[in-house]
DNA sequence: GTTCTTCATGTGACGTTGTCATATGAACGA
DNA sequence: TCGTTCATATGACAACGTCACATGAAGAAC
């Protein structure tokens, strides 16, 4: 790790796992250019040598989430002993998941600014075709049943870290729920 | 307007419009005290006269959204012209225009601090059990049905206004959802 | 091997933000 | 008329993202 390149890129690998760490850790707040320097051991102005500014950091840690995301569906695309009905809640279930064990790293995956980066684009695209993959085997027109299932995945999820999908009020579960979208819609 | 208590409400009024202003007109970065105030024609300290913190202020405007769709629903289930079914979709077909209409104060509306507004939680739950009732009447046990029908069409408006639903990639759009989700839940 | 160039990094500085302490002045009760 | 209360204005502070500039070492040119 001498040369320049490989040091450059060390650095980098570190900035955008100590953004990770702290988004993880203390949700959006807590990711501040020096937090993140310092984890990284590196300086406040560190950064913005290897990203034009902030946004474009959680950019690439947005992208490595969807990249994490796009290896999973890889594996389940490529385990043929798996019946498509058991890959595709599989898929769905693997989503939920991460909303829950990752609740922060999980939003910013689904919010705006990954318009700016286009590593991200690329992975969240590559992550959509491999579900729809998955769903074109139960289902004719994948299109409309995948965006179905993946909207409303995300919904449950997301309504459920906000706190406003609660077992009192509504009588069920984020779990039920989407067995219930199962069995309905695919 | 010349009590000492009408003119602290109409400060506070001036306060949450300015707010709702600018938050759906240049999103969450616009909504800075400094503008509120200033917007508000008073000063960026005013608002703690009102509110323990910024966080509150918005949660003010998120319970005032909730209010405003909570009062549609009423009409809505006062009107019994209405089919039973015709009423569901017109519920869902509200929620989701707000979500295009007002991006950004339908994000808020869904975002976590609301928990700590005691009014807010209640505007929240008052519209939940509002919805629940126009479910009721189609469904024998309207909850989980509810809780499916409203998580996914706060999944379609999300994703739609985070760019992550494009008709090119899933050959559909959020109209087609809604209906698509309609006809296989409800 | 020496010199020049390149570029990641460190550091000081600036404007903006949310927030608090304090001052002020007008509306109320006595 | 005199205190009291309280909404508002103002100054100040720390933290933040960002930029300009300095620095020092890696790589290239000779």
């Amino acid at each position: 790790m001498v040369s320049r390149v490989e040091s450059a890129a060390a650095t980098r690998r570190a900035l955008v796992d100590a953004a990770t760490e702290l988004l993880d850790e203390g949700g959006p707040e807590a990711v501040t250019l020096r937090a993140v320097g310092a984890r990284a051991g590196v300086s406040r102005g560190a950064p913005y040598g290897h990203f034009p500014d902030k946004e474009h950091l959680l950019g690439a840690v947005a992208e490595e989430s969807w990249t994490i995301i796009g290896d999973g569906l890889d594996k389940l695309i490529a385990d043929r002993s798996l019946p498509p009905a058991e890959r595709l809640e599989r898929a769905l279930t693997g989503l939920m998941e991460v909303g829950r064990r990752r609740p922060h790293a999980y939003a910013l995956m689904f919010a705006a600014p990954v318009d700016q980066n286009p590593g991200a684009v690329e992975a969240v695209s590559r992550t959509h075709d491999q579900f729809l993959t998955i769903v074109a085997e139960l289902a004719d027109d994948p299109g409309p049943i995948g965006a179905l299932l993946m909207t409303s995945v995300h919904g449950i999820v997301a309504m459920e870290n906000s706190g406003h999908l609660t077992p009192e009020k509504w009588n069920t579960t984020g779990d039920a729920l989407l067995k219930l979208l199962i069995a309905r819609i695919a």
